[in-house]
DNA sequence: TCCTCCCTGTTC
DNA sequence: GAACAGGGAGGA
């Protein structure tokens, strides 16, 4: 569910709370939520968080680590990263110290007094990496990612997809989907921006021109754009890292809006599934 | 390229 | 008490 706007206000909301805090210690809940790098988990305290970030829907933490561990574990490695994917339901909180820890709490990390960052996850699809940065690109998934939607010109992003996805048999929602075509974008902002561009979702993605490509391109950024601005979308579980719930789910023109009426023409909403995914267009607007 | 599965809370 | 929500891995 956290998709790029998520993510990215999480970033936000969560780096002022943590940064230049140091990791007394490290409860891991769930071992599974600890997908890689068990073997650095002892290289982590004492260390300090020097920064938080985002790319594509993975949340980082910077953390550097102890004299200590830089010299004896490390080998001299100056920075260790804390590689989150949020999946649906995965939320940071950072609750004073000595709380316990909640029934979805995951993972957990004590900041001494700067008290408890807690990673709840309620259907544990969620998972941290504990990675060194020169590793990252042994990691398919992330040597795989697309472009950052919001890092280029539309007219650049458009031709990006359109060099990207001629003579490829998937829609332009699955498109929209592919982590490698262009990162951080869910079935809900696919949704919401294949309705704005005016474009079906189920259509052939090589079958759009470079035009409407372009324009697809910048309704996309449009989209994503004004969800940070609207701190995301909180549908179901979503908070940010403050606890706070985003707004742009008011701003939905289709997004869990079947049976109701399109926004602009009145048509009813229709519903089908594209890759895999609920969808949500308007028969008439969306071509 | 598409389908199933993982998982739990909510909705029907 | 079943259907549904869905990102991405893995298999068909």
């Amino acid at each position: 569910m956290p998709e790029l706007p998520e993510v990215e206000t999480i970033a936000r909301t969560l780096r002022p709370q943590i940064r230049n805090t140091s990791i007394q210690s490290i409860g891991v809940l769930l071992p599974k939520a600890l997908q890689a790098g068990t073997n650095l988990l002892p290289c982590l305290t004492g260390g300090r968080i020097t920064n938080v970030s985002r790319r594509a829907k993975l949340l980082l933490v910077s953390v550097s680590p102890s004299v200590f561990a830089e010299k004896a574990l490390l080998k001299g490695e100056k920075e260790i990263l804390l590689v989150f994917h949020l999946k649906m339901t995965g939320a940071f909180f950072v609750h004073p110290a000595g709380t316990d820890p909640e029934k979805h709490t995951r993972l957990m990390f004590d900041l001494g007094l700067a008290g408890r960052l807690f990673f709840n996850d309620i259907r544990t699809f969620g998972y941290c990496r504990i990675m060194l940065p020169q590793d990252l690109n042994q990691w398919p998934f992330w040597a795989d990612l697309g472009p950052e939607p919001l890092g280029m010109s539309a007219k650049e992003l458009g031709l990006h997809l359109a060099e990207t996805l001629a003579g490829r048999k998937i829609s332009i929602k699955a498109a929209l989907l592919d982590q490698r075509v262009v990162a951080g974008v869910g079935n809900i902002y696919a949704d919401e921006s294949l309705f704005r561009a005016g474009i079906a979702p189920m259509l052939p993605a090589a079958s759009l021109s470079r035009n409407r490509m372009i324009r697809l391109a910048g309704d996309l950024q449009a989209i994503l754009t004004k969800a940070i601005e609207e701190c995301g979308s909180s549908i179901r579980n979503y908070r940010d890292a403050h606890g706070n719930a985003g707004a742009f789910q008011n701003a939905f023109a289709v997004y869990g809006r079947k049976g109701a009426r399109c926004l602009d023409c009145r048509t009813p909403l229709r519903d089908t599934r594209v890759a895999g995914r609920g969808t949500v267009y308007c028969p008439k607007c969306q071509k």
